[in-house]
DNA sequence: CTGAAAGCGCTTACAG
DNA sequence: CTGAAAGCGCTTACAG
């Protein structure tokens, strides 16, 4: 086993300046930081990771939590891509990635894994249900964390997102400039930041056209597409002339639907989704939706909460990436 | 911070004695063991993990190596349920994951992350290419270890897996008894165990039936719907009755490319699938497809893994979890 | 069955 | 700029 002791043998030097070496410290005469370094190169050698938390607190490793109360979490493919952003950063960063997905009724456990072994330096939290129950403690913590998705009350909680209100306000409205006007939405779960704004967009959308909002055009469902079917069978006595999905998972079962009541997309009625997901392009018709930069957000969440590891004491950070709306064939073009 | 030594002061007992109840060594009177339980308990302890590292070698963190020389890994279902079945065993018995998704590029970071790091206790390695260049050294390092998906040539290496090669053949023998003859294949990457044993398990079949195996008839592609799309594009000339395909994604691509050229499914061509994916049973026609329980497979493999590292130097583990044919609407049915 | 003590491999004031 | 030394919070022979 190779020890600080043993490089600190063969480049001449005292393990304390090794450490210094290995740890960046300015106040190291450049030959002997050369030497050094030299000899760490040649064996190959790695400080033990539970020494240097031991003695210095530090482990360059990031926690990733997933609260497993969300259902849809893994049929739908937003987790996976989230994970290999998150994964990707730390690759280039050197750091290691710790996953929980944090199922209810190990709560506790999770709680004191996180917190109190002191084996992460701080944690990401993905697709926080809002009162989520380990969100509390979590956050009281005192470690650096960041949320992916905004924090709904708080100010001084870091977050990255993207500006599902606004995003979604530009989708339904594209639908209105084609010329629908029975707009329905399948919105997401409204115990979901993403899923509350992309709702409040739709709203936004109708009322800046002052246009009524029905209560019964919106539907509920989780981000699946199975729900997506189940919705669009409450909507269609309703007659509705287009629908915005929260999510393409959504959008995918809803076509489905639609079409086994013997009705056509756009045709009969216009569909627009959310994610640009792999499937959305190759869906009969190709579906409108919304694109949002999934991977890159968790390597945006990754890469900010190093920098608050790396900077403590710095201001909250709140990040909002850009969407862009993929016109496809699954909604009709505006008309003049 | 609480330690080993607040506990101890709290209970009237030695360090020493904390520390044997925590790690339920057997030499504690048993008054002196409840004494010093109900002191944890109540102001809630938990053992520092990096301090347990260093003094004792173990950690409770199992690795999860998943290499990314492998594409199609997240747009399938696959990774994400033996994630969820690695955590879950995890979440049960007290241990915590540590995600490596290996990208080549890093490969000596994750080598010695994994290995020298003294991080985790063992690691399990997912959906290995038989060549890949991380494996060798993974193996020769001296952690527990096991694979997901059986090792091809050592038998020295515990892994857990399904029988890859007689549900293959059950499943195309599955055709030929429909009254199917000219059936292809689209099977998976032949770098990858399950893709040579599944196409292994196909050719079985036909020479049970003493029926010629056409070349051109196994086309290879890797578990994605576009791999399966771009196959049937090769296959079709062929007219093939009926395709059997390594993988639900795969299948997927292929109906819809077969759909595509104007041709239906089970009419014109059967087709089976592999995996059970929650899409299958969705599908129009619904896919008949052999299903894998893959969050079991993570499951038994953390489980089992946990075991050898709880006993060390016992024989190899080699497990093999069934599968089941399910028989749905894309094929005809069994002839007399 | 229990405790005193050494030691795991680092980091970091402290002194020079 | 460098080194000697204390200390991080545990585990585990060792002695009794």
């Amino acid at each position: 086993m190779l020890t600080l002791e043993k490089i600190a043998q063969l480049a001449q030097v005292s393990r304390s300046t090794v450490s210094r070496v290995i740890n960046d410290d300015p106040n190291v005469n450049d030959k002997t930081r050369l030497r050094v370094q030299q000899v760490i190169e040649q064996i190959n050698f790695q400080p033990n990771t539970a020494a240097r938390s031991l003695a210095g607190g530090r482990t360059r490793i990031l926690g990733f939590v997933i609260p497993m109360g969300v259902s849809a979490l893994f049929s739908d493919p937003y987790f996976p891509l989230l994970i290999q952003g998150v994964s990707s950063a730390c690759n280039t960063l050197d750091y290691s990635v710790m996953l929980w997905l944090a199922e209810p009724e190990y709560e506790r456990r999770t709680l004191r894994q996180v917190l109190h072994n002191r084996i992460i330096d701080g944690f990401i939290i993905a697709s926080m249900i809002m009162d989520d129950p380990l969100l509390k403690p979590l956050m009281e913590g005192n470690l650096p964390y960041i949320l992916i998705g905004r924090h709904p009350t708080n100010p001084d909680v870091s977050y990255v997102d993207v500006d599902n209100q606004n995003a979604a306000r530009d989708a339904v409205s594209y639908l209105l400039r084609s010329g629908y006007r029975r707009i329905a939405t399948i919105a997401g779960p409204q115990n979901m930041i993403g899923g509350v704004d992309r709702l409040e967009g739709y709203r936004a959308a109708l009322r800046q056209w002052n246009l009524p909002c029905e209560d019964a055009l919106i539907v509920e469902s989780d981000f699946t597409e199975d729900g997506g079917y189940q919705a669009v069978q409450k909507l269609l006595p309703l007659q509705p002339e287009a629908i915005f999905t929260a999510s393409d998972s959504i959008a995918l079962g809803a076509l489905r639907a639609i079409k086994d009541a013997g009705l056509s997309v756009p045709e009969d009625i216009g569909l627009v989704g959310f994610d640009d997901s792999s499937f959305a392009a190759r869906m009969t018709p190709p579906l409108t939706t919304v694109r949002q930069p999934i991977t890159k957000t968790g390597m945006v969440a990754a890469e900010t909460l190093i920098d608050m590891i790396e900077h403590p004491g710095s201001a909250p950070r709140r990040l909002i990436l850009p969407t862009e709306l993929v016109i496809r064939g699954s909604c009709s073009s505006p008309r003049k």
